[in-house]
DNA sequence: AGATTTAACTGAACATTGTTAACTTAATTA
DNA sequence: TAATTAAGTTAACAATGTTCAGTTAAATCT
């Protein structure tokens, strides 16, 4: 009975065929401007072939979230390491950042593009039991912030509030730079500024030294 | 010669009915699913009337985001009769997310969608003294946190850093909601944790009532 | 006032998009 | 070998943004 679980192996190896032709193809043209069609035409097959694969253009761009949020997930891992919570907060915050900015497309397509939520919410109608693979990596941040509230690292706040505000703010400074508003700074400086900005929550947030003088 | 000017009103009428009406249309249907046909039903001309009063829709999406720039600038104003800067940088903090949470599609027309951007960069290449409106408002938060640093309320920091941030602090609230990234919290407590957030912010950034306890 | 130019508007078309249904062909099973 | 199943394609559909040739209606000129 190999048979069977060799069409199955075809089958993902398609899927992922079209899974990073498609990603290519975002990753040179922009999200926006990669159609079925496209995909369909750099695997020299016909459109409606990936409709045996996918469901809709949603689907794809779905899946490649999940993959995106995979990779987001081990990265934030990659901080375990480090035993100093606080430490490894701003170690998550780096990473957080440095992944938005190496790959703006993945990140777009995480936390900015309509697309996957709804395909998310479609889904939540059916089978409550897949639940958002992005809550595991909010999890780990508010985990990591619990410790440091624990360890007096942290203003002691509603947790929820804490780790949605940090988020927030990591958030914030990708995605107004990869939807590009922020045209009044010159191009060279972006980067410089990105740095500076989450050394700046950082140092204002926990680091005395910056703090107010009177 | 009052035939002119009476031709040059009716024009002006005409380009406010179509934006009013797509306005309509964006606010009832949510920014993706409105039509150019749409918006031409529904004031009763043909879709192709629309192209003698707009080049194409993102000039229109553009038109509609240079007014919500208006209004938010507005709305900043009104924090100008506060004394103290600091009270006067939350107040505009507030008054930020208000309006971003009261007009969403405003806001992500403004902060978020990309057709805006595409038309700016567009004209500057011909253009460059149409210098983008958004900066007059970034101009308004820096000028204010300048006014902090001299009073000695604000972390000393280079001033673009500082101003860029607490924007995309409030941005990053604000857009993973409008976005709706938030699926991990219950519906009806959202509001309330943006506005913890924003306490949150300024919490730990200048009230030493909520610094770290050692 | 009548002829002519100008402005406002439309109908029909174009190319592109996502998506589907009927059909063909190749592979598997009986 | 015949029947069934799977894989793939072709051709079409409706919806989108956009354009262009034409048609009225208004304004201007003589």
């Amino acid at each position: 009975m190999g048979i069977k679980e060799r069409k199955e192996l075809e089958k993902q190896e398609m899927r992922k065929l079209i899974l990073d032709t498609a990603m290519k193809l975002f990753l040179e043209k922009g999200l926006e401007n990669v159609t079925i069609r496209h995909i369909a035409e750099k695997i020299e097959y016909s459109p409606a072939t990936i409709y045996l694969y996918f469901k809709d253009k949603d689907d794809i761009i779905y899946t490649l979230h999940r993959e995106g949020f995979e990779q987001l997930y081990k990265l934030q891992q990659t901080t375990l390491s480090i035993r100093d919570p606080l430490e490894r907060l701003r170690k998550q915050g780096e990473v957080y950042v440095s992944f938005a900015m190496e790959n703006p497309e993945y990140y777009d397509l995480m936390f900015i593009m309509r697309g996957p939520v709804r395909k998310i919410k479609e889904m939540k109608i059916k089978e409550m039991k897949e639940w958002d693979i992005g809550s595991r990596s909010f999890e780990f941040l508010r985990q990591n912030i619990k410790e440091c509230m624990e360890a007096g690292l942290f203003p002691e706040a509603d947790l929820d509030v804490a780790a949605f505000s940090v988020w927030a703010y990591a958030h914030g400074i990708v995605s107004l730079i990869i939807r590009d508003r922020c045209m009044m700074f010159p191009e060279d400086k972006i980067r410089h500024i990105v740095d500076e900005a989450l050394d700046f929550m950082f140092g204002t947030m926990f680091d005395d030294k910056v703090k107010i003088k009177l």
